[in-house]
DNA sequence: CTGTTAGCGCCTTCAT
DNA sequence: ATGAAGGCGCTAACAG
C-alpha cells in the first residue's frame, strides 16, 4: 500500500527559505531578466536542496506560451496508402497535446514530390517551431535543413528513415532486414525443403525503396546463413500500371514452374492477392506487409497468408512524445527506437486491430 | 496546414452560453447540490454539443480530493511468474496517475489460496475507494463482494476473468479460445498433414483452469472445422512436483510415436522445453504461451517455436486508466476489450519486448 | 436553487 | 534588482 503524502514543494517555499519573493525565484528558475549574483545563488542552493521539480500541470495552466511542434511526412496522396497510418497516430498525439498548450503544425505532402518536400520544410522553417518530426524522404534535401535547425538549436526526430552521423534527437521505425527475417523464417516454416520461391518487387519506387532492398536482404540472408537451399525468383513490376500485376505475374505464371511461397515486401500484397484469386491459386503461403484495408481484406479471405506490421501510428505518435517530453519534462530520450514486428494472420487480426 | 488554435472550450464558456454561473455548470456537471431540472438539461445540452472534456490539469491542481483506485490481482506467490506482469503493468499506471491526484491501493496475494482473496477484498472495502480493478480467481467470493460495491456504487473493473450478468464498468483480457486457434494455425503451417500431436496440460492448476481448457478447446476445434485429420495425445501433469515433467515425459516419449509439435496451453513451456533439450530434441515445432523469462530464454535458443503473449501488463495498465477515465474524465468506456494475441518467434522477440 | 469568491502552483506584467 | 498582483480552468465553501 503505497500513501503519496508527501507535498511537493513549490516556488513558494524555496522563496520563503530564501528570503525573497516567488518573482525573483521565477526569474532564476527561467534565467529572466536580472538577479543579484548572490540571491540567485542562494536560491539555487535551496532548489538543489529541496529538490525542487516545477508542477508542469500548473505550469501549462498558466503559461501562455504555446510549443509549436512541426510534422514533417509525407501523406498518401502519392496513391500509397500506407502514409495515411502515420498521419493517424499525429491526430492523435495532437489531440492529447492540446491539454498541455502544445500545437501540432502538420503539412502534408506527396512523398514522391522533391519540391513538396523542399517548399514544406521551407515553410516549416518560417513558422519557427520548438520540435521537429521527420521523414527525411529526400536525403540531400534534409541535410540541407538539418543545417539550420541545429544552427537553431530546434531538435529533430526521424520517422521511418534514420539518417546518420547527423545529431537527431531521436529515430522511430523500422529494422527492415530483420523484417525480412521474420517473413523469411514463417515462409521457411511454411513450406516444403527447397521450395520454390517468388519475390515480388515493385519497380519506380523511388522514395522508400531502402527498406524494401533491406527487406529483401534480410529474407534472402536469412535462407543462406541457415544454410537452407530455395529457388527464388525475383520480378519487378510497375504496380501502379493498369496492366499489372497481371501481365508480368502471367507471365511468371506461365513457365511452369510451381511456386510454394511468394513474398512481396511492399505494402501492395494485395495486388498479387488479387491476381491470385482470379487465378483460383489459394494454396501458395504468400507474406505481405503493412494494414492497409485491402491487404486486410486479402487475409481474411486467404489469398494472404502472413502481414508483418510495424504499427507506423504507434511511431509518429511517439515521435511527437519525444519531442515533448524533451522540451516540456525534460525527460531523457532513447535514441534509437525500433518497431515491434507483429506477425499477422487470419485468426488473431482481429484483437490486433482493437489494440492499436 | 492544420492550425490547431482551437482553444479548448471550458466550463466558463459552457456557462456562458447557457446564461448561468460557472458555479451551477459545476454542478450539473458533479451531480453536486441541487439544480432545477430545466437549467440541469440546458447545461448538459451545451456540454454534449461543445463535446466539452475537462482540463485535467486545472482540476488535479485545485482539488483537494484524491481519488483512490484498489488492485486486486495475484501476485507471483504461488510459483507462477505470470503474475509478475500485471503487476508491472500496475506500477507504470500508478506513476503516472500520481501526478493526476489519484492514489493506487495495491494489495497482492496468493492466487491460490480463498481466504487470502477474501481478505483482500474486506480490507479493500474497509479503504473505500473510488474504484476498483478485480481478477475475480474465486467466483463466488467474488460475487459476494460486487453485490457491495454495487450497493455502494463503485465501478469495478475486470482483468483476466469475465464475470457475466454482473455490472462492471469492464473487462480487459484474453479470448482464450480465439488464441487456441492461432496456436492451431501455427501448428498446422509448420508441421506436416496428419500430424502427431502433443498437448500437455497441467494438473492441480484451479484457478485459472478456465483459460486453459478454453484454450485447448480452441485448438482442437481449428483442427475439426477445418477438416483436418490429426492424432492427439494430451497428458496432465503436475508442473509443480519435482520429478515433473521429466517422468511424465519420459513415458510418452517412450511409446515410440514420433511427435510433430507439441502444445502447453499454460505458461509453463519452459518446463517441456528443458526436457527437450536434455534429450537432444530440437526439431519438434512446440508452441507456449506467455512472455516470462524462462520461456523467453527458451525461445531464443530454439526448444519453444512460437510463444503467444497478451500483454498481461497493458491489461492491468488499461484496467487502471479506464476507471481513471470513467471517474475523472467521464470518458466512455468500452466494455468488453480483448487483448492482441501476439505470435512471437525468435526473430522477433527482441523488438517486442522493447515495446511494451 | 444559484451566484460569488478564494485558492491550487506557476507565469507574466506592472510597479517600485 | 525585486515585489505585488492578476490570471490560467477548475473545485469547494460561502452567501444569498
Amino acid at each position: 500500500m503505497k500513501n503519496n503524502t508527501n507535498k511537493r514543494i513549490g516556488i513558494k517555499d524555496i522563496a520563503a527559505r530564501a528570503g525573497v519573493s516567488i518573482g525573483t525565484v521565477d526569474r532564476v528558475l527561467h534565467n529572466r531578466g536580472e538577479v543579484k549574483e548572490a540571491t540567485r545563488n542562494k536560491v539555487l542552493e535551496i532548489v538543489q536542496e529541496l529538490d525542487y521539480t516545477p508542477n508542469i500541470f500548473a505550469k501549462s495552466l498558466s503559461s501562455k506560451h504555446t510549443t509549436k511542434l512541426a510534422i514533417v511526412i509525407p501523406d498518401s496522396s502519392d496513391n500509397n496508402p500506407y502514409w495515411e497510418k502515420p498521419v493517424s497516430g499525429i491526430k492523435l498525439a495532437a489531440e492529447e497535446l492540446t491539454h498541455y498548450n502544445t500545437e501540432i503544425l502538420y503539412e502534408h505532402f506527396d512523398a514522391s514530390d522533391r519540391n513538396a518536400f523542399k517548399n514544406v520544410l521551407h515553410k516549416v522553417c518560417d513558422q519557427n517551431p520548438d520540435g521537429i518530426v521527420l521523414n527525411p524522404v529526400f536525403k540531400d534535401i534534409s541535410l540541407e535543413f538539418i543545417q539550420e535547425f541545429d544552427k537553431r538549436a530546434i531538435p529533430y526526430v526521424f520517422i521511418d528513415i534514420n539518417l546518420r552521423e547527423v545529431n537527431n534527437l531521436a529515430y522511430y521505425g523500422q529494422d527492415a532486414e530483420q523484417s525480412g527475417w521474420v517473413a523469411a523464417r514463417l515462409m521457411e516454416a511454411s513450406t516444403p525443403k527447397f521450395p520454390n520461391l517468388l519475390i515480388v518487387k515493385q519497380s519506380k519506387w523511388k522514395v522508400f525503396s531502402s527498406h524494401i532492398e533491406r527487406r529483401i536482404e534480410g529474407f534472402t540472408r536469412y535462407f543462406t546463413e541457415q544454410q537452407k537451399v530455395i529457388n527464388t525468383t525475383t520480378i519487378e513490376i510497375d504496380l501502379n500500371a493498369s496492366n499489372e500485376p497481371y501481365e508480368s505475374l502471367n507471365k511468371v505464371f506461365d513457365q511452369n514452374i510451381s511456386y510454394h511461397g511468394i513474398f512481396v515486401p511492399n505494402s501492395r500484397g494485395f495486388k498479387l492477392a488479387n491476381f491470385l484469386k482470379t487465378k483460383g491459386l489459394n494454396n501458395i503461403i504468400t507474406i505481405g506487409y503493412d494494414l492497409i484495408d485491402s491487404n486486410i481484406d486479402f487475409l481474411q479471405q486467404g489469398y494472404l497468408t502472413y502481414l508483418i506490421s510495424q504499427k507506423p501510428e504507434l511511431q509518429a505518435y511517439k515521435a511527437i512524445w519525444a519531442l515533448f517530453d524533451h522540451l516540456v519534462t525534460k525527460k531523457p530520450i532513447r535514441k534509437t527506437n525500433y518497431s515491434a514486428i507483429d506477425i499477422i494472420i487470419k485468426e488473431n487480426i482481429k484483437y490486433y486491430l482493437e489494440n492499436k
